[in-house]
Order: structure tokens, then C-alpha cells, then sequence
DNA sequence: CCCACATGAGACACTGATGTCTCATGTGGG
DNA sequence: CCCACATGAGACATCAGTGTCTCATGTGGG
């Protein structure tokens, strides 16, 4: 009888990651609901696409926390944290594009926070000795989501096979196109 | 008197590469005409679109061609070609993600000839022994749109300087964040 | 068994954006 | 100087999406 709020936000996800124009009605039709009842439970798109960032947000957080990012050397956390993104790479990009959409408009206080983790744990890298220290923390953050985003569409598109992602991701982001002469 | 269509076209695409849901209204204001005069050159908003998807297109061969891609090394090209499109590179910011919008719709052939273009580069990297054969030259090639785009929005929202785009994203793309114990 | 309650279907009004049209204006070229 | 033509301003219809409402239905719990 109750609406299985849970799965419709993650229906609502799947359908938005690969067509973020779509309409309340076919969000409705893609759960499987009537629109009556998508609005009895969110109040609105933008309600929807709130409940939407509060998801990303907390699957964000469960992956930081499942990454142990304290632990190890830096490199390592990272492809932790990369394999924990994964999943949630589609709802990632879709948010991802979705805060571009307004100039200005604060954003949500969550992404602050995870956007600070991430930074700590480069800088713990630089720290260390084991990232180089001419590219910020702040940008190599930006270029995870990034990439994160690029890859989703890559295997959504076919361009890259859905189980290259997480390699083809940490590979460049940690090492880069060039090929190492040592090692 | 006539409308400088040039000049048009670059306020739209400065406009929509800050705020993409911009209206036809918004749109002709920031070009400083009447919504009339707008609808005279571009009949629609897909229309406008298309267009600027098509001065994209003109940009980004524009730039492949003044990197050379054929010379010096590859790095070196890669690093011309990066420097090429900074200019354009909030523009295709723009175009990457208004292409993720539509599943399925056949997407203009101009972008698979310039994917070739840089695909090539890169095999050519390979080739050479300069890049590493492990990371594929459609997954590069995506990856320096995914960076040049993250590197517009970082730079428009200030969590990366501007003077700092090239270089953020060259060094990534090409190295890493991994310190190179040698060198 | 029966009632309460959530749902599905659909009607309805409202809004914002769009596309089309008209008309007055003013400027540039002949 | 004068006319042609492009422009600006605005009215207008249209359309898609949204938000609200009503009502019939059917199912689950008491």
C-alpha cells in the first residue's frame, strides 16, 4: 500500500542520470506510480530534486566512511574511495551538472563537507610526500567529481565498458597518461 | 544596422556557458536586442543551439589545427591543444552537458571527427612508448573534454584560478597526481 | 466482514516560455 | 532628401509542464 518512498527515489535517479529533462509524469510512469501520487510525495520538482541531492549526499558521506580515508597511504584511499563512488557515479553526474544549472544559488551545506574530506585527504597525500604538490587540493577534488561524471557518461554511452571505470579512473587521476619510466 | 551575427553568437554562448537554462528573452537582452531581432537570426532555441554547437565544432577544429597535433611529441601536442582550447573552453562546458541531455539523439558528426582527431593523438603517444597503453585513447580523449569542462566551472566559480587552467589540467592529464620519483 | 485510507485516473487552472504577428520608428543608402 | 528596410516594442495565441483537486477503486487491517 505505502509507497516504497526508497525505491522511487532511486527509479527517480536512475531515469534522471540518463535524462535529466524528464518530466514529473514520466518520472511517475518510470516508478511505476501516477503522477498524483509521485506529488503526494514529493511536493514538487525541486522538492524531488532536493530529496535527490540529500541521496547523493549521504551515498557520498557512506562512501568516504567506507574508504577509511585516514588509512594507508593516500594513493590507496583514493582508489578506495573511487571504487566506493561507483555506484553511485550516475546520480553523481546528474547532480554534478544540476548545480551548474543556477549562478549563485548557496549550495548545500553537505557537499562543503564532503568537498573538505576529499581536499584532507590530498593534502594529506601532499603531506606525505606522496602526491606532488603543484596541483591544489581543491582542483584535484574538482577532478575527481569530474571525472567521476565523465566516466558515468563514457559507459552510459558505450564509449568506456562499465568495468574499466574504476581502473581508467584511478589510473589517470593518480598517474596520469604518461608512462612511467620506473617502476 | 544588420544584426552582427557573430557577435550574437558569442554573447549567447558566453551567457548560457554561466547559466544554461537562460531564456530566449535573457539571451537577446544580453546581446542588447529585442527578443524579435533574435527570433529573425535563430528561428528557435534549437535552432541557436544548434548554432552554437556548430561555432563549438568550428572552435575546437580550429584549435586541433593550430596545435599541431602532428608534431614534437605527443605531450607537447597535448599541451598546445589544451592551451588552444581555453578560449573555447567554457563553450564546450556548455555543449557537453547540453549533449548529455538527449538519450539516444544522434549527435552532430562534427564531434566524432574531432574525437578522431584527438583519439589519434593519443594513439600516437602510445605508439611512440611516450603515454601508457593501458588507459584507452576514447577514455583520454573523454577525459580531457571532462577536465577542460570541470576546469571552466572551477575557474567561473573560483576554486581554481584562472591563469591556473592549463597548467591544472595538463599536468594532470599528462602526470598524475602522483609525485614522479625521477625527474 | 467492513471501514479507512492510499492510490490511480483524470479534469482543471496557472505559469513561463515560445513562436508569430503588427506597427511605429529611425537609420542608412541611393 | 526620401524611401526601403531592419529594428524595437509589445500584443497575442499556443504549448508543455506543473500544481491542485475530485472521485472512484481496491486493498489491507481491525
Amino acid at each position: 500500500m505505502a509507497v516504497d518512498r526508497e525505491h522511487l527515489l532511486r527509479s527517480a535517479a536512475a531515469l534522471l542520470t540518463r535524462k535529466s529533462t524528464a518530466t514529473m509524469d514520466e518520472v511517475a510512469k518510470a516508478a511505476g506510480i501516477s503522477r498524483a501520487t509521485l506529488h503526494r510525495q514529493f511536493a514538487g520538482r525541486d522538492v524531488l530534486v532536493r530529496a535527490l541531492e540529500d541521496l547523493g549526499i549521504q551515498e557520498c558521506e557512506a562512501a568516504l566512511d567506507a574508504a577509511r580515508l585516514d588509512e594507508d597511504t593516500a594513493g590507496e584511499a583514493v582508489r578506495r574511495l573511487v571504487r566506493e563512488f561507483e555506484d553511485a557515479a550516475g546520480l553523481l553526474a546528474f547532480l554534478y551538472t544540476e548545480n551548474q544549472l543556477f549562478e549563485g544559488e548557496e549550495q548545500n551545506a553537505g557537499w562543503a563537507r564532503i568537498d573538505a574530506r576529499i581536499a584532507a585527504l590530498f593534502r594529506r597525500g601532499q603531506e606525505s610526500g606522496e602526491f606532488r604538490i603543484d596541483l591544489t587540493p581543491a582542483w584535484l577534488t574538482e577532478a575527481l567529481f569530474g571525472l567521476c561524471a565523465s566516466g558515468a557518461w563514457a559507459v552510459t554511452e558505450g564509449r568506456v565498458a562499465a568495468k574499466d571505470f574504476h581502473y581508467m579512473i584511478v589510473e589517470l587521476l593518480l598517474g596520469g597518461a604518461l608512462r612511467r619510466d620506473e617502476s
